[in-house]
DNA sequence: AGATATATAGACTAATTGGTCCATATATCG
DNA sequence: CGATATATGGACCAATTAGTCTATATATCT
């Protein structure tokens, strides 16, 4: 998965898949069948542990805010320095194969469709807490997040300023929480 | 510029580019030196037009708020239906070249500065007008709304819905202006 | 028209790509 | 210990990569 992520898809070689998992050609073949295979498993594996994140940070029992600012903060800390330019490899992958791979979009739709939903969840028990400030719908405000950190991560490619994305990431949120 | 937009630049192949240059070999290293040169200068005119556009979009003659709303709306257009599959150059290009590539690094990092002047400067405007609601700083406005459509492009290489993204951006622009 | 400059097509190279295959080493089990 | 199954390394392959070079065609200019 790292290097699939540190490099991107075409990007990476079959000598780099050698050397990262330790395996010959022969084992790797038998094992995962081809380079793609590998890939969607690595895609898999990333998806999954993002989802996790989520899970944790946007829990039901927990405060729906405070759930609101760990997401947030989680994608500040992913965004900034040596983190922001490694970059995300489901945005990257979107990018450059989802218009082509099939499976590859599938699963990066779903991905965001997932992130929506748990925002929209979380945004509705804030609203229904009052948390919510006059107007803020959870449909539309999860669609905004749902854009705003994954546009952080393109800026954060070339600008990973830590100090910079908490605070745009302060400022949108104050628009939506009272 | 077309091809590298439509397949990203590794997977862009000399083939690729003497068919939609019409050059033959020969000619197009004569003209161009190599691939990589021949990218820098696609990428480069990619930019221009953006910027070219925001300037239009975004002009100081112009009412601010229907600035940003035309640039919002011009987003939503390029997020749509086949536009919005196909993607962005700039971002696509960031996420897969930037991490190793200085040049196109810097491009890119300019890129997102140059829009977040144009916003800045509009929404000042916007803000001297009066127009701004309670407590928008133009500073963070500006960097939210680059996040926001940068990452409108890369939801929308999946799910390139016209009528959410322009409900999305004017939701997010509501929470702006009054 | 004829000499000269320029552009072209495409043969060619060296390196690299993803993928196959097999002889050998290493376990596992009786 | 000996037979059998499995994993391993790496030689090998065909296709493709970016890039070079030259013989020929096409302009251009006098």
């Amino acid at each position: 998965m790292d290097v699939f992520w540190s490099r991107g898809y075409h990007a990476t070689a079959l000598p780099d898949l050698l050397r990262a998992t330790r395996l010959s050609r022969g084992s790797l073949y038998a094992a995962f069948g081809d380079k793609h295979s590998l890939f969607l498993l690595a895609l898999d594996r990333y998806i999954a542990e993002a989802i996790a994140r989520m899970d944790v940070e946007l829990a039901p029992h927990r405060d729906p805010v405070d759930g609101l600012r760990a997401f947030l903060a989680g994608y500040v800390d992913r965004t900034s320095g040596a983190h922001g330019r490694r970059g995300c490899l489901l945005v990257a992958t979107a990018m450059e194969l989802a218009g082509k791979d099939a499976e590859v979009a599938r699963r990066a739709a779903g991905f965001f469709k997932t992130m929506e939903a748990r925002l929209v969840d979380a945004l509705s028990r804030a609203k229904t807490a009052g948390r919510l400030a006059d107007g803020v719908e959870p449909a539309s405000a999860a669609r905004i997040l749902v854009c705003f950190v994954e546009g952080l991560r393109v800026v954060s490619k070339t600008a990973p300023a830590r100090a910079a994305s908490q605070a745009t990431a302060d400022a949108l949120l104050d628009r939506f929480v009272t």
